[in-house]
DNA sequence: TTGTATGCGTTATCAA
DNA sequence: TTGATAACGCATACAA
């Protein structure tokens, strides 16, 4: 027996419609009958529907996330960072994960649930892009970067650059670097670790590349292990695949009697939570998931309250090495 | 330019609840124009509208998530697991944070915004709570409880018990505990600990219990300072607030040359990501909070398909004692 | 088998 | 200043 405003218009004894202008603070409403409205409102504790209210208004007020939360720290940390903005505004956020990435995003482009999306490791194939400028529904990209939309992404190529460089002036010679087997970060920070190797003159050498499916503990040791196979001299790991990775990496040398860093400076990626809580705590590049977070959605909200709908800005962030005691 | 049922029937020459009774499969409908229609709509890509649809059925599809979101690993853990069941049903995950609570809820409450609720350690107040039963919303309660409703919680006595016990097994007669400053679970692990003492003929000490408000690396350093200052052979610490206290007591022991084991015995509570990977590596209490998370989002829907509504049903996960290296 | 009419809860336009 | 009416997109009971 839910209270509609029909409820609310009988009670006090006009129409619906007036209601409806009290609750909207139309000023043309008399301050006598705004009252009395105003009253039985608060007495039978009334609230506008947000489905009917969404209906004749066009807009959903939803923001859709669309993110592999099942797979990464990463990604839980961006939808914190959204949250955090969120709050306060009139938009709620609403969860799809990519499990059924189709249905997700088809959902989001074709069926009206939400007012903007904010894509998150995901790009949805070419023609659902197109479909979703011509229902002209705003989506921001974070980390992957879709041409011709707003984005977030972070410069992965200057913050393998920083980490290798570091290693280089640290007097290591023969940096090995444990990186993920696909997306465009992998071809980035691949780059990066080549460019400054490039810049120093040291010599690229594939025996030094381990390739990891995940940034996990137990790959992280065995690709260490692989990697002092190929290498005898081995005296530095860039674990570009991410801090977990690292951590492994260190277990790993403790394991073998191998000191960090006196004998192998590790470095990881991302500055995650633990990042500064091991022993050593680990050297690493900061990805700031959280600031891209408030990012990707303050960009929606640029094109959402814009007139002309053509925001199509790309916010780089940079990274920052945070040198701990693993170097 | 959104494409709406009445442009299928248009094109197709029928009328919208024709259209209508296609989407839905009603058998009624001649093969001929079910067939004419579906056509139709593949070539317009035409998808039912979500708002309109929920306007007219009375039933949102969208599950609220009530969560403290920022200021814990605990609740994001809890969302992946209510997340990981709720994709492949019809049902979408919305967030509402608590940092405005009490607006959160009430849209909730009085806003038709969604099904159910799954509140995680939140309690609405009791007029609130009278609220969701009138109108009808179910609500799960995960971690804090509440009498007359279903929920999903921690056997925190239990889990302190055999921290507690497990280093009494192992020969320490002092032994700190580090504890939050209120709530429930507080009272409970406070309350195993003292038990296991008790079961055990071990005096419970005021002087032993310090007090941290958040678990956090240095709330655990300073814990143990305070701890080691009042209790000259302290030879144990139970960090009940969480793992993260129990880092930041490892690493203290560290700078003060207390050895962990030998010297100092630690054992952490929770078993995030991180216990396993320290090192030495943190013997601690497993809270399963992905599995809480989807066993509340199957109690949920117990709610939602049953026809009297009145699931109560409190599910009690028991803890593990995860025996690891700083014991 | 299909069309007509009505309603879900709200807002907006127009008339009174 | 307020009321009557239509509309948002869809589903359903009933009529044809």
């Amino acid at each position: 027996m839910r209270i509609t405003i029909k409820d609310i218009a009988r009670k006090v004894g006009v129409t619906p419609a007036t209601v409806s202008m009290v609750i909207n603070n139309n000023p043309k409403i008399s301050i006598a009958t705004r009252e009395r409205v105003q009253k039985a409102i608060k007495e039978m504790n009334y609230r506008p529907n947000f489905t009917g209210r969404s209906l004749v208004k066009g807009r959903t007020n939803n923001i859709a996330l669309v993110a592999p939360l099942m797979s990464s720290f990463f990604t839980m940390e961006i939808v914190r960072g959204v949250e955090s903005k969120i709050s306060g505004t009139e938009y709620n956020l609403v969860l799809y994960s990519t499990i059924n990435k189709e249905k997700s995003i088809s959902e989001i482009c074709y069926e009206g649930r939400a007012d903007g999306v904010i894509f998150v490791s995901v790009k949805p194939d070419d023609d659902m892009l197109k479909d979703f400028e011509r229902m002209e529904i705003p989506a921001v990209f974070v980390e992957e970067v879709v041409d011709g939309f707003p984005g977030v992404k972070f410069n992965n190529v200057k913050g393998a650059y920083v980490a290798t460089e570091y290693l280089l002036k640290t007097k290591r010679k023969n940096i090995g670097i444990i990186i993920g087997k696909e997306g465009m970060w992998v071809t980035e920070r691949l780059k990066g670790y080549r460019d400054a190797l490039e810049d120093n003159d040291v010599e690229f050498k594939p025996e030094r590349v381990a390739r990891v499916s995940d940034d996990t503990f137990g790959e992280g040791k065995e690709a260490l292990r692989k990697l002092l196979k190929e290498n005898k001299k081995l005296d530095a790991v860039f674990c570009a695949s991410g801090d977990i990775t690292a951590v492994g990496v260190i277990q790993e040398a403790r394991q073998l009697k191998i000191n960090v860093p006196e004998e192998l400076g590790v470095v990881g990626f991302d500055d995650i939570y633990l990042s500064g809580l091991t022993h050593p705590a680990i050297t690493t590049v900061n990805q700031p998931e959280f600031e891209m977070g408030t990012k990707a959605f303050e960009l929606l909200m640029e094109v959402l309250t814009s007139s002309d709908k053509k925001v199509k800005k790309v916010i780089s962030f940079d990274p920052e090495l945070v040198i701990r005691d693993s170097t």
